[in-house]
DNA sequence: ATGAAAGCGCTAACAC
DNA sequence: GTGTTAGCGCTTTCAT
């Protein structure tokens, strides 16, 4: 009795068929009868055989493992997602690999380029390739993007409506009688933040409202001090930063300088990740269903390998709102 | 001219040599002549060829991949973890995949299951597993925990030195002149929780505090305001939590209701996660090396793989720290 | 409906 | 040092 694995090989043995038999029954239930594919079962789990994933991928060429690439796994914006693509995933059968390209374009490509092959498809999250590697990319592999397309909808994705959560901020603060605001932009190789940038004019223009750019910075919580400094000094009473980090550190900031939230600035994050409403006060912040997201992503993908799934198209865009706490009050009367 | 991937095949007709030569050039420099490995080389990155993982894995029987266990991703306990095991993993030329068992011992076994063959290796990370499916796993699958001791020494692993932590926690106290404290224990079935608990006691004495321990409590944001309720009625002046998750729901539920921090309630952490200097007041926890842990698990299994690598042996254990921000303060005089 | 047999791309003995 | 040759365990035509 020798303990190494029993291979399909011995199953088909232990079930008197031939091995290509026991390939259909286990694999493809229902193109074979129903008894023969009863006794392969039964001699299968009698045996405690599991079928060796490398074997099944090397002829079949399908790996039933997907890679989703994020530039930081440790930036709490990306939990949402990883949860999400990972549970639906694993109900479709498929192994998540996460790859974390630390903000990097190379190490991005590289991760990738050592995953084809290994890997079915990939989800690429705020991918930082530029649209021509993205696009040679997608010829290759089967990519879906989640936060940024793929010029000439070579690769379906699921975007936030970011845009429209910031200009809902925009109508709460305008509501609160807000005149001058600020616009604490990202990194300027953002999609998203270009995104954003494009509805802020007119938005501005319609709801009377005088919106200053300040920035780029990069969309940590160690750039929040210069972002609330030049806030201060371009004489606003509200800040909308261009995501959660960003704000957090405008908010140590100013509590650092003494200057009170909201009753001199109003503050508003982006993305409402955790830690949002542990900083006090509590941030008013644009959430995104990022969960919703990797399930869809994962959807998207999972359709396109199984051959159905119709070809790219538009994104699925994802609605966000605003969740409004206690960092925006009414402007200050001056 | 076909467009499929290039085969070692391919390599070697090009090169002029024989497969396993090309194999051998590609695979493991130095036992090959310089000359006829330059030209492998040469002919391989002309080809554009890229090794395929499966065919490798089918033949070596090693998939150069290992997988991450841990029982809640989103849970930024792990994100340091992630990362350490993440980058080390990627240095020596493994894949890391990432499985959350969403806390659950069935979904950690069943995960562990679909995976071998999968993966070469496995790092858990506070395994939910009981000692004896933990102990027949090792001997399945090379296994390194982190935080958690297979019994026997079955496998190798790294334990983040939590207790001594605690203990520094309670001298702070006591130095600061408390004499009544808390300590909100963890979960039942946590393993870390009943090793700290252990030196409360000695620890106590020896200070000559009097500690009451409350609980258990789920290490949840949402399970802190029972626990602060808990301690306002023990009548102590301080309260260590089993983790800073429990202790930002006890600062919420103090705030609440009124209860100056540390003025009335010195509030201590433990893990110094995300958000730990993000609360008002910036909260006092113990701060654990979970990146280095990561590595240092990493390494661990690496070695084993690798053929090398004492056998198991005692965990390697990291010291942990104090870090004294401004939940905690003076005994109230009373 | 089932079986026989040919690989998938690579590694690892084993010869030379 | 390099070539030959078996497989690794499975899926997949192609027959039957």
């Amino acid at each position: 009795m020798d303990d190494r694995q029993p291979t399909l090989r011995d199953v088909a043995e232990a079930a008197g068929v031939a091995v290509s038999t026991a390939s259909r029954a286990l694999s493809r239930p229902g193109r074979i009868s129903p008894r023969t594919e009863a006794r392969v079962r039964d001699a299968a789990d009698r045996l405690g055989y599991t079928p060796s994933a490398s074997a099944r991928a090397l002829s079949s060429g399908r790996t039933s493992t997907v890679a989703l690439v994020v530039p930081d796994v440790t930036n709490p914006f990306y939990f949402g997602l990883v949860r999400g693509t990972g549970a639906r995933l694993r109900e479709t059968g498929y192994v998540q690999v996460l790859v974390d390209t630390e903000e990097s374009a190379e190490a991005e490509a590289r991760a990738l380029a050592g995953l084809r092959g290994t890997v079915d498809g990939a989800i690429l999250a705020s991918s930082r390739l530029d649209d021509d590697r993205l696009v040679r990319l997608a010829s290759e592999l089967p990519v879906v993007t989640v936060n940024r397309t793929v010029p000439g909808g070579a690769a379906p994705g699921v975007v936030l409506d970011t845009p429209s959560g910031i200009v809902q901020a925009l109508e709460h603060l305008a509501s609160l009688g807000h005149t001058r605001v600020a616009y604490a932009a990202g990194p300027r190789t953002s999609w998203s933040d270009s995104r954003r940038r494009a509805v802020l004019e007119p938005a501005a223009a319609r709801l009377g409202l005088d919106v200053t750019v300040l920035g780029p910075y990069a969309p940590l919580r160690t750039a929040g001090p210069a972002a609330a400094d030049a806030a201060l000094q371009a004489q606003v009473t509200a800040l909308v930063a261009f995501n959660d980090l960003l704000a957090f550190g405008v908010l140590e900031r100013l509590e650092a300088r003494g200057v009170p939230v909201p009753d001199q600035l109003s503050v508003v994050g982006c993305d409402d990740v955790f830690g949002a409403d542990l900083v006090r006060p509590r941030l008013t912040t644009v959430a995104l269903p990022m969960e919703r997201a990797g399930r869809h992503a994962a959807d998207l993908l999972v359709a396109r390998l199984s051959g159905l799934g119709a070809p790219p198209g538009d994104p699925v865009v994802l609605p966000t709102h605003l969740v409004i706490r206690a960092s925006t009050g009414p402007a200050p009367v001056r």
